[in-house]
DNA sequence: AGGCTGAGCGAAACCGCTTTCGCTAGGTCT
DNA sequence: AGACCTAGCGAAAGCGGTTTCGCTCAGCCT
């Protein structure tokens, strides 16, 4: 009978790959251990061997395995980031201002990131239960955090560290930092008050993730706090996408609706795009005779006609705060203590305006 | 003197992360040695034996340590992706189908991704070099690729398996896949002849990436075969953002310049976007009095006003096939084989049109 | 001069796994 | 019945590092 893996990984080319830390040893004239108090910044080690080992490492470019580095000290540096992936569309124009912020914030504390993906048909959770058991990763950044999301459940259990990006209802306290969703939208609707605006549309998010709720339960803030009758104030309810903005546009101006909004608070740049849109088409001016506003401050809402005023999020500052808590988790520190949350800023361009125009533009067909 | 590390990380919590393979052998009654095998698919083993210890250790929900394994097999199965991030935009809108078909691929084959990200002001080649002096990947995934690429160099000089997106010029073959931006853009002005326009005008990209070279030579050649004279033809040169193709726009339409172009061919989407907004803006109508293309297939393409006319990338396939070919290269294949070049398909939406109505448009202010 | 101290380094164990090598025992063959 | 396989498994040697422990020896003190 055989002796080899009758499955299993093709045979890759097993190289040679540069030189050990022995092989070091031996040119330097020193013990491996000299080697490794050298390179780890021991102290009890004459200063002038430690310059000429760390001489002739850099010289022959040499760096410890860090397969071997990370197995000898029974750590793992590196952290992984499980990125959800929706197949209809790619939705997020900040990922790699986010990714950029988490791998040089992770690179500065000499960590590596991991990315897996999932689609919507995949199993999330197995994802995180191998990555955890194969120990490939010593903690987690988890986004689009949903109510009740079974991912915490799963890592508290497992003790493993991380921290979330967003909140999720739970009775339990964990590490996070969050966007202050609600103060955002509810700030926005402040605004369009003070410009005049009476009668609002709300163009809620068919998404499981909490952002969804939370921004809506803003807009329900500042409806209340603006004292806004109810019978002035529309809600629909689409996807998250920009096809959801036209379709919410036509349920709203469509109908024999005599109160038609003149404002229509969009809590997502790529609806409020698809908004503008499918407002214009109608021959409305948006800005002027409606207005329309977004949240995300995605860089195309610069350049969409008009330009969108929206909410803007400062996506690399939530990356770098996100590796700091995760850091302060794994070092010990009581998860229950991370609850950041950080506001969003008022980027006002050119898709909102007063509506002193707004009778003539409902005589429009 | 101490004993301990006077510089380095601080120490992280040192956590006993689950069992082992020793643990397992021995509720399992059997040797590591055994175990090893059972996991791993060797048939010099009794079935009894494997089953029982399968069952074990999925009851355990025993899997072994990656670092360990690795270390083992002196194999690396982590892949890199060394993402280029411009601080002054983030302009892939399919980075996450990017990263999704990496990832996927890549797990198919049980391999990881570790994501790095370099920014304008830092040093692309160091970041290189210590991922493979760490020895913390097998291969690299590398885009963007310039004219004369340093980082292409350095890989083949250190022999380290990789496959790029895009090309590069070159003396000596590398690994490549990459989209026919040529055919791609003259295609585009094949298409714009085809519905009778005459007088072009190229968006030329500021960008050191070799696709903005090879579309500028797609456009050439989409002008020397359909024989456009000289006269007929414009080219401006501007960033990679849609201000800038706002500002190619004002360049070219608001200048004393009598000879205004019927087609503006862009060879991105977020100019394409500009530009359409700035011709919007003033007083033409896109897609009769001036018809404009983009190049990507961004998603919200087909939520500007007018829909953009693009040339679509199939992002997903590539991502699949550069790992096909990366895993080829690890396993030894002749690296010089590699060059397939995929086509873009037209998706023709209303930003483009027949110049009929060109004259009246020029009437215009 | 003898004892003590601590700086500097080497030996060796260990991290958790894989893989080679070789042993044992049950079965087959003559 | 003895010789010979070979299936099945254990022992042990790595993989490339880190870290503990303890040794040596120069310098200082009495």
């Amino acid at each position: 009978m055989t002796k080899s893996p009758n499955t299993g990984p093709r045979r890759l080319k097993r190289r040679r790959i540069g030189i050990n830390i022995n092989d070091l040893a031996e040119r330097a004239g020193v013990a491996p251990a000299t080697v490794s108090r050298a390179l780890n910044g021991y102290t009890d080690i004459a200063e002038a061997t430690r310059t000429r080992i760390l001489k002739l490492a850099s010289e022959l470019n040499y760096q410890p395995s860090s397969r071997a580095r990370q197995l000898a000290r029974g750590r793992v540096e590196t952290v992984a980031f499980v990125l959800p992936v929706n197949s209809r569309q790619s939705n997020d124009p900040f990922l790699s201002d986010f990714l950029d912020a988490l791998a040089s914030a992770l690179s500065a504390r000499d960590h590596d990131l991991l990315v897996a993906t999932i689609r919507d048909d995949e199993d999330e959770i197995e994802v995180y239960r191998r990555l955890i058991a194969a120990r490939k990763c010593a903690g987690f950044i988890v986004t689009n955090s949903r109510d009740d999301d079974p991912r915490i459940s799963l890592l508290r259990e497992l003790n493993v560290p991380f921290v979330v990006y967003g909140r999720a209802s739970s009775d339990v306290p964990y590490p996070h930092l969050d966007m202050d969703n609600e103060a955002g939208i509810a700030g926005m609707v402040d605004h369009l008050v003070a410009l005049g605006h009476q009668r609002f549309a709300y163009v809620d998010l068919e998404e499981v993730a909490t952002f969804a709720r939370l921004r809506r339960a803003g807009f329900e803030q500042g409806v209340l706090r603006n004292r806004l009758p109810e019978q002035q104030v529309a809600m629909v309810r689409v996807p998250h996408t920009s096809a959801g903005g036209q379709s919410a546009i036509a349920t709203l101006f469509d109908g024999g609706n005599s109160h038609r909004p003149t404002a229509v608070v969009c809590p997502a740049d790529v609806v409020a795009i698809g908004a503008i849109q499918a407002v214009s088409a109608r021959g409305y001016h948006v800005g002027r005779d409606v207005s329309i506003t977004g949240y995300d401050g995605v860089p195309l809402g610069a350049y969409t006609a008009p330009p969108l005023t929206t909410m803007s999020q400062p996506t690399r500052d939530i990356g770098q705060q996100l590796v700091d808590i995760l850091f302060r988790v794994m070092e010990g520190a009581d998860p229950a203590q991370f609850d950041a949350v950080l506001k969003p800023t008022l980027v006002r361009r050119a898709s909102d305006g007063s509506p002193t125009l707004v009778e003539a533009a409902r005589a429009l067909p």
